[in-house]
RNA sequence: CGCGGGGUAGAGCAGUCCGGUAGCUUGCCAGGCUCAUAACCUGAAGGUCGGAGGUUCAAAUCCUCCCCCCGCAACCA
């Protein structure tokens, strides 16, 4: 077995993230993190804040701070957040550290030994009163085609033409507003992406029907439109030095060294802890198998441009194996959006209600195949029927009535009959479909299959009537109740990938340590591992249900009627 | 003709590659049970699979055209 590299997607570093940042990538790369480690394969996961660019620099100088301080208190406030959602990085670092600019300087002097890097000269747009080379975006003006005030330098966002800054009428500064800009000619360097292109198309091609739809047919997408020279290198102060003579006062793009990122960040972890080699993740193709996490926006980055950066230094870096893209959740029918804190951004979520509810709802409803949408009124459902009325219900009730009849230890385990066998049979199938499912990343459908799992429980409980047979029969009831205790634990661990915290409460229920294990027995023998006698923990609910009252508070406080 | 994704019961989705009387969850209705968080279990109703043509004994599935929604379009990361 290869050893599973995973990696989410490097979130920019600048404002807060909600929760369409947190199912696009972060919570399935933690989700298959942990099912990979709960299978005993070494696993590395990695992940950390994006930091350099024009969006650092004008926050930054918004907030009236160093840059670096900027990035250094929001990287700081992301990884709170995350480690406060359970995400199980092994290592949560920056693209701005001095590894990732000793990888970056290394890829960037072997693309430039083998003929990959160009000199260009192009036209940017300066602003003297900003002090500073403006993107296309950041200049607005008067759309010469709708007449459009506010139009971008790059498209105008009411009739959706695609413009050169030089196009807009009246152009001016997006961020002093100042209309003082005038057109400069400056030297940057590029990635010549054409002479990969066939290299490229022809890899991409073994990826069909391996990856999901959405990141092959995004990688084709631009295959097919032809690649073209790509600039790596900015006008910026923010980043990492170009080290070529005549770049010498110009930065990297966040673009090349973002991804470059996850090996930067890699190395972080390394030098953290003697012993620790960021080569045999990296440089160690054969042996490991690099997992990908990103919405869709990420895709072509992720297909094209860096695997065509580690691709052209030949020097046989560990390439992506599996790309998992990720669709856009969507806020009551709209956009979330940062800008306007529109939407539910992590900080909330938390004060609303515990991780489990958010990592549970999030995963069984990621938008794998589509655009999703977060509407409280699903969320309720699903929290309400799901965890409470399907898991927690069976908890509660099996641990009462085993309570009342044996008192809190586990009864002992008698002879079976065919309701146990059925149960075993079912079950056997179940965590079969369940592991194939996670183990395809197909999130949906594992979410599904883990309700059912769930079900089976109350299925056996109505069928074996241990409320009745108590009467006549008190060592079977004994052997039904020890069943469904046992069936806790492998609740217990089947959630734990998704609900690590409510995994562990499980666990602990029935005397167990929070070691999560895969089953690899079957059933018959795992549902009769619990020792006979042993003491387990009466317990309140382990979920509550959000009431109707709750619910109309809840739309009105994050104003998910509006649209 | 810019490109990609999507359009399947009230809602959320699977099925489409490899054609064979349309499936899951939820909601709604009825019944059962009463250990449990008014919960659990069972059953029923509910869809001309976006539209129109075509191929075929047979089309949600294959082909052609059209409509609608979402995203992307390389300097917003």
């Amino acid at each position: 077995m290869k050893k599973q590299l995973i990696t989410s997607a490097l979130l920019y570093v600048n404002g807060l993230p909600h929760l369409g940042h947190l199912v696009g990538c972060l919570l399935p790369a933690d989700i298959c993190a942990r099912f990979q480690r709960q299978r005993g394969r070494e696993t590395l996961f990695i992940c950390g804040t994006d930091e350099h660019g024009t969006v650092s620099e004008v926050g930054a100088a918004q907030e009236k701070m160093p840059v670096a301080d900027y990035c250094k208190k929001y990287h700081d406030r992301h990884a709170d957040l995350y480690r406060r959602f359970n995400l199980s990085f092994d290592f949560f670092g920056r693209t701005s550290s001095d590894q990732n600019k000793e990888i970056t300087y290394r890829i960037f002097h072997k693309l430039d030994e083998n003929g990959l890097i160009e000199e260009k000269t192009t036209k940017q747009v300066y602003s003297p009163d900003d002090d500073r080379y403006l993107p296309d975006s950041y200049v607005i003006g008067t759309c010469p085609y709708c007449g459009y005030d506010r139009a971008k330098g790059d498209q105008c966002e009411n009739c959706t033409k695609v413009l050169d800054p030089t196009d807009l009428i009246h152009p001016r500064s997006v961020l002093s507003g100042s209309s003082n800009i005038e057109i400069r000619e400056t030297k940057h360097l590029f990635l010549n992406l054409p002479k990969m292109e066939s290299e490229l198309s022809n890899w991409i091609e073994t990826k069909k029907g391996v990856w999901p739809d959405i990141a092959y047919s995004i990688a084709k997408k631009w295959l097919k439109e032809g690649l073209r020279e790509r600039g790596i290198t900015r006008d910026l102060k923010w980043g990492f030095t170009v080290p070529k003579a005549g770049f010498e006062n110009k930065v990297f793009y966040v673009w090349f060294d973002a991804p470059i990122g996850y090996i930067g960040i890699t190395k972080e972890w390394a030098d953290a802890v003697p012993g620790r080699s960021w080569e045999e993740w990296w440089l160690n193709p054969d042996n490991v198998n690099h997992i990908e996490f990103m919405g869709k926006d990420n895709i072509p980055y992720h297909t094209i441009s860096f695997p065509a950066t580690l691709r052209g230094t030949r020097e046989g870096w560990t390439e992506v194996g599996f790309l998992k893209g990720m669709n856009y959740l969507n806020f009551a029918g709209g956009k979330f959006s940062k800008s306007a804190h529109r939407g539910i951004f992590l900080d909330d979520a938390l004060t609303e209600f515990p991780v489990d509810y958010w990592r549970y709802w999030l995963i069984a409803n990621a938008p794998e195949s589509d655009d999703a949408s977060f509407t409280f009124d699903h969320f309720a459902a699903t929290v309400n029927k799901d965890l409470n009325d399907v898991l927690g219900n069976f908890i509660n009730r099996v641990l009462k009535m085993t309570s009342n009849n044996f008192g809190t230890v586990i009864p002992p385990m008698g002879p079976v009959t065919d309701a146990e066998t059925d149960l075993y049979a079912a079950l056997d199938t179940l965590v079969a479909d369940y592991a194939r499912y996670m183990e395809n990343l197909e999130f949906r459908k594992a979410m599904a299959t883990l309700r059912e799992i769930w079900v089976s429980g109350n299925n056996y409980i109505a069928k074996t009537e241990p409320w009745k047979v108590v009467k006549t029969d008190k060592a079977y009831a004994g052997t039904i109740l020890n069943t469904a205790l046992n069936l806790i634990r492998l609740f217990a661990q089947m959630a734990a990938p998704v609900m690590p915290e409510t995994a562990e409460k499980m666990l602990a229920l029935v005397g167990e340590p929070a070691d999560f294990v895969w089953p690899t027995e079957k059933m018959a023998t795992y549902l009769t591992t619990l020792p006979a006698g042993r003491a387990f923990l009466p317990s309140d609910p382990l979920f509550s249900k959000i009431t109707p009252e709750r619910l109309e508070e809840l739309k009105v406080k994050y104003k998910e009627t509006e649209s």
